[in-house]
DNA sequence: GTACAGATTGAG
DNA sequence: TCAATCTGTACT
């Protein structure tokens, strides 16, 4: 595999750390084995002046905190009772973060659409409560690595999903994904 | 204390 | 198109 990605990368501007993800490879650990998920697919979110941020208006709340820490921390929550998303905080101060919403599973090598979605990414990698705030700079259970080879392939700007109420802001175009990947969630 | 919406998903 | 299912937030 190639090599770790550090504090330097999550602590950029939050719309070019969101481009930048794509094609990068998420190691989850256990004591044995590991999975390994190609991120394809993830949405930006700029608070406190988006309106979509959960961190929206400078508001802070027990659920949101982690979205304060400094880049390269996890900030996960449910999300209608269900579903657990995986977000990597970026910025420096800024309570700003990317939304992952789509892997390409590369081990176990499995079925395409196995982790696309962001509730599906994280029941891919077996992410819950107990990864809130987690570092992905020090971490020995999960973190973020560069992919050996290198690859190229368009990135596609669209619309945020999920995001109706709010307001002018639910149109800027703060999604990307890989053109024509078979694992983005969405067509 | 109570009501309600939400960064989703899979089934019908 | 809709139900499943729970937490934060804004009311009473």
């Amino acid at each position: 595999m190639g090599k770790r990605l550090g504090r330097k990368f999550f602590t950029q501007n939050t719309l070019l750390v969101s481009r930048k993800l794509l094609g990068k490879y998420i190691i989850r650990r256990f004591k044995k084995g590991k999975i390994v998920g190609k991120i394809v697919e993830t949405e930006a979110y700029l608070g406190p002046k988006d309106k979509a941020s959960h961190a929206y208006g400078g508001k802070i709340t027990f659920r949101n905190i982690a979205e304060y820490l400094i880049g390269g921390h996890i900030y996960i929550y449910l999300i209608y009772g269900l579903y657990w998303q995986l977000n990597i905080t970026t910025d420096f101060e800024r309570p700003e973060c990317v939304l992952i919403r789509a892997l390409e599973p590369i081990r176990p090598n499995n079925d395409l659409k196995i982790a696309s979605g962001p509730g599906k990414v994280c029941q891919f990698l077996k992410l819950d409560q107990s990864f809130y705030g987690e570092d992905l700079v020090n971490s020995k259970r999960i973190w973020l690595e560069r992919g050996k080879e290198k690859t190229s392939f368009k990135i596609v700007k669209a619309k945020r999903i999920g995001i109706d109420y709010a307001g002018i802001w639910k149109e800027k175009l703060w999604r990307f994904y890989i053109k024509n990947h078979p694992s983005v969630s969405r067509k």
